[in-house]
DNA sequence: CCTGGAAACGTAACCGATAACGATTGCAGT
DNA sequence: ACTGCAATCGTTATCGGTTACGTTTCCAGG
């Protein structure tokens, strides 16, 4: 009579199969040294008790667990996308992930996060982190890769190329004939946010268009930080044409006001986002925006820790990928298309 | 000087505080029997070292981590949605949440993944597991509960009110009119789906319909499983008017079917799905379908678990939460109104 | 028969932290 | 001064698994 409930530990498994657990640590391993009768009267016993191995114990006595660490300051829904693309890279590599989160910080501006995130998991539990768009810069003794890392991060990170992106949607804008193109930044200590914003100047600049600080909205990422910015552009007397926001999240917020101004897009009002998050090709008129692969950004921040951490990488440590522009419904030209 | 890429264990911090180990686990876990002037340097040397507990390690040791698991097969965009309902729930509770991916088990049909990642974890890291659409029963020796789980399950668990919801959504079709409805099944295994098509069936019998077998296009909640099945049924000399599709990810795909053919959505086609993904209510028209929350379902489920663990709970262990009709633009009379 | 060496296996230390237990100290009560 | 109790802190077993090391077994070669 086999206890259902019972722990199912090594020590069990040595003792149904008469040896000890050394010689069941060998054939679990698959390590020399053990006889053929003896592997199969282990086997035997593990299949009996369907015994598994602790991942804690394991890790706590290895050096190496084969499980990479993935943290992440909440759960959006390019979280999923990060997640599936890194699922994807680790497929049948030998590599688990974990997701770390910590209750407390939900919802809460938690100052340090990563850091204690990491310090939780990286004791021995895991071979290296992926950081999600860390807060400040990242440190530990193993690995780390950074998702959209802070301004002047110099730890491995992949990233999307924020500044190309965002200066082909100005110029996208600027091209259709506006001329009063306003902006919604994101969180501006993130790398991310400030090369959006980079990108917007840049355009302008090189189209000889002095950048008007009034613009200019500063928002966090945060669609909700998007609202009241939108409608404070929007009601000015000398409204802007159109509205570039750092995020898709913070754009759709923009099409909501406009709607609510009773304004027509992209007729009265042309918007441009930045993300191509699932949503943004399913509203009506679809949102103009410049892709970036959440999907393409874990898978490659998983391959790229997968090899630090077999210290098999070979290519720089700081990846950045294209990024496309998607035109959608919400960029036309401006109704008075009024030249310089 | 201090080495900034040393572990920093426990003993470090005893070592460098001039005390036990014991001491130093008082200080950290706020225990009696340390006077004031040892707990002071205590602290001082945890904060020259940087030290973190480790997960592990405190894992190994103790019974209770404080620490619940959430197991999935795969990420999809209502997977998010799970988790941000179960931290909302763990906010401030002082339980962590650990997400387990196997990496082995990508895109592919592997029976039995719930058994291996809940052993991985549940031997000492958790103190319990949410399991999110398990394919079979689940057990292990601390609390489980299951996130949509199969059928016949006695486990403690969250569902939606499938029947009711599924009911309610025919009844809005055989309301509107129609009398040919076709319905689009989900994996059979699984009790929600079971529950979706016993209420398709229920509803269609009490409005003295029979149930046309033929109607039924078998799918599996997979999005591309539901393509072929309607063009089957769209391409009939006798097509249904109104399809309702077990989830909303096939729903989409009924209503792409229906615009390759040339169908006009709600006019020649009703379409009604099951869940309210988010992206339901961006399409054109918007999809009329069942809301079950995720985020809901994800809350109640880490509620629910967090009450096992700390054996606080009292109400029943089988959750059923209620679901609602969204009436979209998807759904409307049929063109002609045939009456038997 | 004796020896060498490899194969096979057990013993025990160890990973980092916790907690039961014992030992020591301080202080009040008599 | 002696007893008793509480406060304080160290020692050590323990969690489950890994591995260095030691021991035994066995067989080939001399």
């Amino acid at each position: 009579m086999i206890e259902v409930n019972a722990p199912a530990t090594m020590s069990d498994v040595a003792r149904v199969a008469g040896v000890s657990t050394a010689t069941v640590s060998r054939v679990v391993n698959g390590h020399y040294g053990v006889s053929a009768r003896t592997i199969a009267q282990v086997r035997s016993a593990i299949e009996q008790l369907g015994y598994e191995s602790s991942l804690v114990a394991t890790s706590l006595r290895r050096s190496r667990t084969n499980v990479l660490g993935l943290v992440t300051h909440s759960f959006q829904s390019y979280t999923a996308e990060v997640l599936k693309g890194a699922m994807k890279a680790l497929s049948r590599s030998g590599f688990d992930l974990i997701i770390y989160a910590n209750s407390d910080l939900y919802g809460s501006y938690s100052e340090g996060w990563e850091k204690r995130h990491i310090a939780r998991l990286s004791g021995t539990l895991t071979d290296g982190c992926i950081v999600v768009t860390p807060w400040g810069e990242v440190q530990s003794r193993t690995p780390i890769v950074a998702i959209d890392p802070v301004r002047g991060s110099t730890a491995p990170s992949v990233t999307a190329d924020n500044l190309a992106g965002a200066t082909t949607a100005v110029e996208h804008l600027l091209s259709l004939g506006h001329r009063r193109i306003g902006f919604i930044a994101g969180r501006s200590s993130l790398a991310s946010a400030w090369s959006r914003e980079e990108g917007y100047r840049a355009a302008l600049t090189s189209a000889d268009i002095p950048v008007d600080p009034t613009l200019i909205g500063e928002g966090d990422f945060n669609p909700e930080s998007a609202t009241p910015l939108a409608r404070a552009l929007l009601r000015r007397t000398d409204p802007p044409t159109a509205i570039f926001a750092a995020s898709d999240g913070m754009a759709l917020k923009v099409l909501e006001v406009a709607a609510e101004l009773g304004l027509s897009v992209p007729g009265d009002l042309s918007v441009v986002g930045f993300d191509n998050i699932p949503e943004s090709a399913l509203t009506e008129p679809g949102l103009t925006t410049v892709d970036q692969s959440m999907y393409q950004l874990g898978y490659e921040a998983a391959r790229m820790l997968k090899s630090l951490v077999t210290d098999e990488w070979e290519g720089p440590r700081q990846v950045v990928l294209p990024t496309s522009l998607v035109v959608r419904g919400s960029s036309a030209p401006p109704r008075s298309t009024a030249r310089g």
